[in-house]
DNA sequence: TTGACATATCAAGCTTTCTTTATATATTGA
DNA sequence: TCAATATATAAAGAAAGCTTGATATGTCAA
């Protein structure tokens, strides 16, 4: 996906339907507030959910909906788990926002 | 917005409520289609109704949609009414997913 | 093996978002 | 002014997403 410019992605259903998830996973005030928290370095559960003042299973919730886009991953160590953000994800998106961005810019 | 650390950002509700609402505008295939076709510049909403097959009420929910994030802008020429995308909002959220990025990768 | 703890999943209800159809508004040309 | 065209808005139903409370799974320590 990193290599393909923005217009050829938004034409492709793959493509669009894979940045529509990436976007939706980051379009939730929650699933942001543990983006912030993850920036410190892969945290365990039981520390976001001190951090945020959210209930065990919708953090656990949000956490999976971040999984499942791609935008986290999950390490058991014993009883915890650990998650922590995935820096090459991060960079796609960066990517795709700043081909667009670009394309926009030089046309008008 | 474009100046804070994601870190702060992530942190005051009123960066949050934004930041989601953008991610909320991308969040969407259609939404994202409309994008593509805006690459080539400013569009007559009568060009996107061609290009997309979508209905005309629909499409105009989600320009309304991607307006409202101040994703894009919308100029009246006569009977026409042409949208066109912002860069600097979108220089924003490069910059924004950019330093999450930094600060994921520096600590992992 | 049992009990305690950390996390995930499920189900139900509620809210938000999207789609569709119908109607309203704005602009132009006759 | 009237008819036609372009676009927006409203209303209703369908679908998706979120929250909460209850239960299940997995791991450790005793």
């Amino acid at each position: 996906m990193a290599a393909l410019l923005p217009a050829r992605m938004l034409e492709r259903p793959a493509d669009l339907t894979r940045l529509a998830k990436l976007f939706h996973a980051l379009s939730d005030e929650t699933r942001l507030r543990i983006v912030g928290k993850l920036l410190g370095g892969e945290q365990c559960v039981c520390n976001l959910t001190d951090a945020l003042d959210a209930g065990q299973s919708r953090l656990s919730f949000h956490l999976k909906a971040l999984k499942d886009a791609g935008l986290v991953s999950d390490r058991r160590a014993g009883r915890w788990v650990h998650y922590a953000l995935n820096p090459e994800v991060l960079q796609e998106i960066k990517n795709f926002i700043g081909s667009v961005r670009e394309g926009a810019a030089r046309c008008c």
